[in-house]
DNA sequence: ATAAATGCAAACCGTTTGCAAGCTC
DNA sequence: GAGCTTGCAAACGGTTTGCATTTAT
């Protein structure tokens, strides 16, 4: 019942034997939709409206396999189960309210100058930088003041 | 056969029902003997140790306890259990070797003023700045660059 | 005496895994 | 046919919880 598919040409990897097949491609379509984070349930929950025969497992070592191919990259936040994202190309900035919960993503400052110090101070080579700040949004600010 | 004390006069938190027991006075021992992070089974074994009855849910319930006073914090890293660490004052920055796994606290230059140029530019009342930095550390460098 | 704290074992829940069946090439 | 992928159900492992007992006030 699912699509029949011509699969050949378009490996994941180019000289692995991981192989296209219909799940992968939806959950790929899933993750690039997905404008922020996403964890394992929210996507199985869209693959299933859409393919009903995905079971959770098969996100989960899906996941797995684009974490491995670098195509995700797990993220841990303040709850109990993982989160992904799509793999970003370096640094990783955001400010998270504590009051309504939004993820905003931002850039910081002078974050190239701060990095040439810090490697040349401690002798690293710094492959990511990952910022996250936490207080409240201008919405939230605002509210607060006002009082509710 | 745990030893006697006397507790009162010393509450955890003033106001509160809490009680400061024996189990808790060494656990709150422990956490500020750990230098850095620390989870729980850690802080367990450490205290199986020194008072061979004290139960895992114990260190369990103490730990939210603490986290809910405001004494530790926990913190998601790239393992599946959580973290905790000393409640810090401020802002956190740390630096995580991918090879040898070695964590090492540092300070973040210029970061008082791209604080204030995040605050200004977005609105945000930024009250923590957390920032994890990935890579190699000096020694790991100089293994890679020594193809060990 | 009363309410909080504890140990134990069982429950929980997100995640992983073994296995047999189904696909892709 | 060989080997990768999947669904299902069972296992796993860290964390939480119910309950009867102990302890602090």
């Amino acid at each position: 019942m699912a699509i029949k598919r011509h699969y050949n040409g378009n490996r994941i990897l180019n000289g692995t034997q991981q192989r296209i097949t219909a799940n992968r491609e939806l959950l790929l379509e899933l993750i690039h939709e997905s404008p922020g984070h996403f964890d394992a349930d929210e996507i199985y929950r869209k693959a299933r409206e859409k393919h009903n025969t995905i079971s959770l497992s098969t996100v989960y070592r899906n996941l797995q396999l684009f974490k491995k191919l670098g195509i995700v990259e797990e993220r841990h936040f303040s709850e109990d189960h993982h989160h992904y994202e799509k793999k970003q190309t370096g640094d990783h900035q955001h400010f998270q309210c504590t009051r309504c919960g939004t993820i905003i993503e931002l850039s910081w400052p002078l974050l190239e100058k701060s990095k040439d110090t810090v490697s040349e101070r401690y002798g690293f080579q710094i492959t990511r930088v990952e910022i996250e700040l936490t207080g409240l949004c201008f919405e939230c600010g605002k509210m607060r003041e006002a009082g509710l």
